[in-house]
DNA sequence: TCCTGACGCGAGTGATCACTCGCATACAAT
DNA sequence: ATTGTATGCGAGTGATCACTCGCGTCAGGA
C-alpha cells in the first residue's frame, strides 16, 4: 500500500478496486488483466489506483489474499476444530469434503489462481496456506492412535496434503467423470490406506 | 509450422531456434522469452523466425513438445515394459524412480513448464502425457493380482497418476528436507497402501 | 463560510514486444 | 554462367500496457 485511505470514499474505492481485479481475473484470465482494465470495471480512474496501490502485482495481491484466507479459513476450521479429537475417519472425510467445498467456491478464481497466474510473485502466499494445512495435519498425526506407525509426521503430512491438495483441484477444474462422493471414498482410501502400512521401524 | 525448411542450413536454424527457446526459457523464465530474445539467443534475425513459426507460440509449444516427449518416454517405457508382468511392489517402486529420474532431468526447464507457462495454451499437451500414463497404469491394475479390490482402474489411475505426479513435481521443485530414498519409501507406501484398502463391491 | 489537504481524474509517456516487409544473399537446376 | 527460388536479414510498425502528472473537486474542521 503506497498510501492509506482515510477518508470514507477512498476505502470504498480501495475495496471496489480489489473487488474489479477479482472479477476481471475470474471472468477474463490474467492476461486481460490489465491496470487499465482493473479500473474501468471499478468505475475508477486507471491514476486513482495508484493512489494506494504501487503496481499492478499489489492489486492481485490483495485479491489473492483474499481467496486464499477465505479458502484456508474453512479448511483449517475443519481441521482445528478437531485436532485435539480422537482421530478417526469421520475427520479425515469431513476434512476432505471442506477442502473440496472451498475449491468449489469459486471455480473460476480457482483456475486462475493455479493455472495461470505468475507463481514467481505469489509463491509465498500460496506456500503459506499448504504450510498451515500441513502444520495442522502433522499435528493431528502425531496425536492420533496407531501413531507409532508412521515414523515422521511431518514427512506424512507433507505427502497428503500434496496429495489431496492436487487431486482436489484437479478434480474441481477438469471435471472429470467420477462423482462427488465417489471422489471423496477414493481419497479417504489414499488417506487411510497410506497410513495403514506398516513402517520398518 | 508456416512452410517446411527444404535446405540443410534452414533445417539446421529451426533446430537452433528451439534450443534457443528451451535455453531462455529454462534460464530466464518465461516472462524474459521474447522472440528477439529468443532470435538473438539462436544467433537468427528476429524476421527469420517467423519464416518457419506462425507465432511466439508455435516455438514454445515446439520447446515444450520436446521435453514432454522425452519425459514421457522415460515413464512410459518404463511401464509399457511391465505392464505384462505379473505386478508387484518391484513395479511400482521402479516406475516412481523412473518418475523422478524424468523430472530431475532439467529442473529449471520443469519450473517453468509447472508453473510459468500459460496453462491456456499447453494444457492440451500436458494432459496427453498424463492421459498415456494413467491408460497404462489403468491396464496394469486390470490385470495385477487382486484387481477385484478396485473397482474401477480408470479412477485409481487417475487418483494414482495425479498424486504421484504431483508429488514428485513438488519434491523436484521445492526440495523439502525429504531424501529420495525415503520419498520414493513414502510415494510406495501411498500406492500400495490405496490398493489394498477394501471397497464395498 | 472558508480553507486546506485529501482525493480523483484521464490524457499522456516511455518502454516493450510480437510481428512484417523490402531487400540482399546463397543455393540448385539447367 | 544464368536464372529462379529458397533463405536470411534487421530496421521498422502498430499496438499494448504499466504507470505518471498536473489540474480540478470534495470533505470536514475552524
Amino acid at each position: 500500500m503506497r498510501k492509506q485511505p482515510q477518508q470514507r470514499r477512498s476505502r470504498e474505492m480501495v475495496g471496489r478496486i480489489v473487488e474489479a481485479g477479482r472479477a476481471v481475473l475470474a471472468e477474463e484470465g490474467y492476461d486481460a488483466c490489465s491496470t487499465n482494465r482493473i479500473a474501468a470495471r471499478a468505475g475508477v480512474s486507471p491514476g486513482s489506483v495508484y493512489q494506494y496501490f504501487p503496481d499492478k502485482a499489489a492489486i492481485v495481491a490483495a485479491v489473492i489474499e483474499g481467496w486464499s484466507d477465505e479458502t484456508a479459513e474453512r479448511v483449517a476450521a475443519s481441521l482445528a476444530d478437531r485436532v485435539g479429537e480422537p482421530g478417526g475417519i469421520g475427520m479425515v472425510r469431513a476434512t476432505i469434503e471442506a477442502l473440496l467445498s472451498a475449491l468449489e467456491a469459486d471455480p473460476e478464481l480457482l483456475r486462475v489462481v493455479s493455472e495461470e497466474l505468475p507463481m514467481a510473485q505469489h509463491k509465498e502466499r500460496r506456500t503459506a496456506l499448504e504450510r498451515r494445512v500441513r502444520e495442522l495435519t502433522a499435528t493431528w498425526l502425531a496425536v492420533r492412535p496407531g501413531a507409532s506407525t508412521a515414523p515422521d509426521p511431518a514427512v506424512s503430512a507433507w505427502v497428503l496434503v500434496l496429495a489431496l491438495e492436487n487431486l482436489a483441484v484437479r478434480w474441481v477444474l477438469d471435471s472429470p467423470p467420477v462423482p462427488r462422493e465417489r471422489l471423496v471414498e477414493e481419497l479417504v482410501a489414499l488417506v487411510t490406506g497410506y497410513l495403514s502400512v506398516p513402517r520398518p521401524g
